[in-house]
DNA sequence: GCGCCAAATAAGTCTGACTTTTTGTTCGCG
DNA sequence: CGCGAACAAAAAGTCAGACTTATTTGGCGC
């Protein structure tokens, strides 16, 4: 997924920034930018290069004289989805499925209020045919199409709000979706009552409904959350 | 505010950041790194790892043979506290503070819900002097005054919510207060019910009150939505 | 014990040579 | 005339080495 090993920089990342954000390397701990450069067995200014992008994500701090200081999880970006990535990757990914779960609730049925007072027909239709999607997979071990389905309906859901913010969102619902499908919570079959919900929606945000397509959103999120075992935010 | 130069890459993303998302060069524009590395009289290397983090924040592509592309705004990273700050900067704050704006009425109802549950007492106790310092401050243009305590106030509920997505805010949250502070809703005092809602919404807190916590909060949020002009989402 | 200076250290910067990938063009063949 | 393969050019990518600069530590003298 994404994009794997754009040069030999990405090649580094990919295995020290999953290192950090697991923990491997504890806050305040100190890396010498030679040191890496001989371990990866690239050169300094790869190396470089690579610490920027990890100064950029504030997981590191580069001081002269010091050396690569570790930063604490307080101050990661925890919404670059490059992080959101290594962080779900690694060993708290529960916790880290919780945290985006309970901002998904807080999100999406106002993304939804706001999509069903500004979808265009075409987004409608969309809605329309994912939900279509989501009722002809929801049965018989059909999970992987059952889940493009779900990811694009809530991706329309998020776009059609008109706010950029919301919008991108998508890809961390995305990922949430995947993860509980392929790892945590692998049921059967999807809930019926979860699928009966998207199809309300739809139509829901079709007829401009504003305060139904949030309170059926409401109700979406609410079974994510108890999927995961929390109690109602 | 932030960290100004750090370095001479640092410096370079300072104008190159700002221009790019003040769309001076339209998506598809083609940079060429040797050429920039001239324009701002450094070194390839340091353009490099300029360019890195500028890709990082998914703003530019590097392609061999092709050069830097600028990406869509669509696929900026725009949760990336420097890239929201360069945004705000920019022509189009009033949209940006809109968008934000209406992030905010979705996140902190939700965040002052979970603070209820989860404060500590000493959380409370933080909530209580900041409420108490905004209506000290309420009167007789302290406005400076009040934006501080107002800041720290919306920032300990974030927190308190024990919701790490949630607390990463604190910092858009206050980008927002100080613009509308500073530059747009240049008010001679602070509306006295806003006031009166963050004291109650202290207490509530304090009390555990989970449900009144919420309420209050969207009463705030709808205030700043309605300052914008933006009718109740 | 205090402050100042000097040495050590690691990041920061620059330069030039070389490699690799991709694109566009041209040439030859059917 | 059209199509495909070989070729050439362009720009990013990589590397190595020398030099600069800021910061910290520790020692020296007062």
């Amino acid at each position: 997924m994404s994009t794997p090993g754009r040069g030999l920089h990405g090649r580094v990342l990919d295995t020290l920034g999953p290192a950090i954000t697991a923990g491997e390397y504890p806050p305040g701990s100190v890396l010498r930018t030679d040191e890496l450069a001989q371990r990866f067995e690239v050169s300094r200014s790869v190396m470089r290069e690579a610490v920027r992008v990890l100064e950029s994500m504030h997981l590191v701090e580069s001081r002269r004289r010091v050396g690569v200081t570790v930063l604490p999880p307080a101050r990661w970006n925890v919404y670059d989805p490059q992080v959101i990535r290594w962080r779900l990757a690694g060993a708290d990914r529960p916790r880290q499925l919780r945290s985006l779960t309970v901002l998904r609730s807080a999100i999406e049925p106002v993304a939804a209020r706001l999509a069903a007072r500004h979808a265009t027909p075409e987004q409608c239709a969309q809605l329309t045919e994912c939900a279509l999607g989501m009722v002809a997979n929801s049965r018989g071990h059909r999970l992987q199409e059952y889940l493009v389905h779900d990811v694009a309906f809530h991706r329309v859901i998020l776009d059609a709000s008109g706010n950029e913010m919301f919008a991108r969102l998508g890809d961390v619902v995305a990922e949430v979706l995947a993860g509980r499908t392929h790892h945590d919570v692998m049921f059967d079959d999807p809930d019926p009552a979860a699928v009966t919900l998207h199809v309300r929606l739809a139509e829901a945000v079709r007829a401009g409904d504003a305060a139904r397509a949030e309170e059926l959103t409401r109700e979406i999120t609410l079974g994510a959350l108890q999927e995961l075992d929390i109690l109602a935010p």
